[in-house]
DNA sequence: AGGTGATATTTGCATATGCAACTATAGTAC
DNA sequence: GTACTATAGTTGCATATGCAAATATCACCT
């Protein structure tokens, strides 16, 4: 039986950083930060959506999210229109957004590929499968909490 | 031979955000956040190190660790002196800050419990193998970079 | 219609993150 | 000993993150 040792949010965090290092040398050029592409290439890939439901399916606050759209917008990537509920807002790519997701998705592409080489397309897999297993675990009760 | 689908960075961001609610819930009461945890705790754990070398033993850019110290100094619970090389500052507990450590990795120990007991510990040992194993790869030749 | 509580988003505040440029010091070459 | 280079930290800038509170709207009840 296997005990865990030493911090699960700490070693997470450092690969975080890690990663980002190594996915900003590939996406950045491209004129998007990884974070930001993760943004576009979701709302582009699902079509327009409401914030709030953009914000879930990233996990994100929305307060957060509400924030980190805003230089998406400034580059005019993304727009915000009324929905039916006037009091949200859905979130929508551009022409332009289409455009610039495209390239940002031939960088994320190669940056992924060179992590496959790095690490092992193997080990890349089971980390994928094991973080999955980990948020649907998750976001059943949040009973979590003391 | 498994291929990966998506995007192992936002995944691992998704994860992160996730995880930092579970322990924030334990140890934001405990007067420090799951990340100054992870710095103090370090420092104390370590003992006197330059700022350099606990960036490093952090994986964390030299410049993000210089501010995220502030809370703690500003706290009084670490504190800099000058090393023998003069350009280097030396990062050190107070007694406060070895007594809020030890409060700190109560409310830790709980988080990390109960991480463990809503994922299972073998599914926790096995993400902490992975995420190891990633980090070692990682820190070895910075190929990765286009 | 008016009041009440629920829902969707944004703003205030504090912290986290990293790159590039800057400062200060050390080491080295001449 | 002065000039060049390397090293250690900090600062400017931009973004990311989340909680609590504020705002706007909706849904429902009377």
């Amino acid at each position: 039986m296997a005990t865990p040792q030493g911090c699960t949010h700490l070693k997470l965090r450092q690969l975080g950083r890690a990663l980002t290092r190594h996915y900003e040398g590939f996406v950045t050029p491209s004129g998007l930060k990884i974070t930001q592409y993760s943004l576009l290439s979701t709302v582009v890939a699902h079509g327009p959506m409401a914030a709030g439901a953009l914000a879930t399916a990233l996990r994100m606050d929305a307060s957060t999210l509400s924030r980190n759209l805003q230089p998406l917008v400034t580059q005019g990537w993304l727009e915000l229109a009324r929905g039916e509920d006037a009091r949200s807002r859905i979130v929508q790519a551009t022409d332009a957004g289409r455009a610039q997701r495209t390239l940002g998705q031939r960088a994320w592409k190669r940056a992924q590929l060179a992590l496959n080489a790095r690490l092992g397309a193997e080990r890349i897999a089971a980390l994928h499968d094991l973080v999955d297993d980990c948020l649907l675990q998750l976001d059943g009760g949040e009973l979590g909490t003391p």
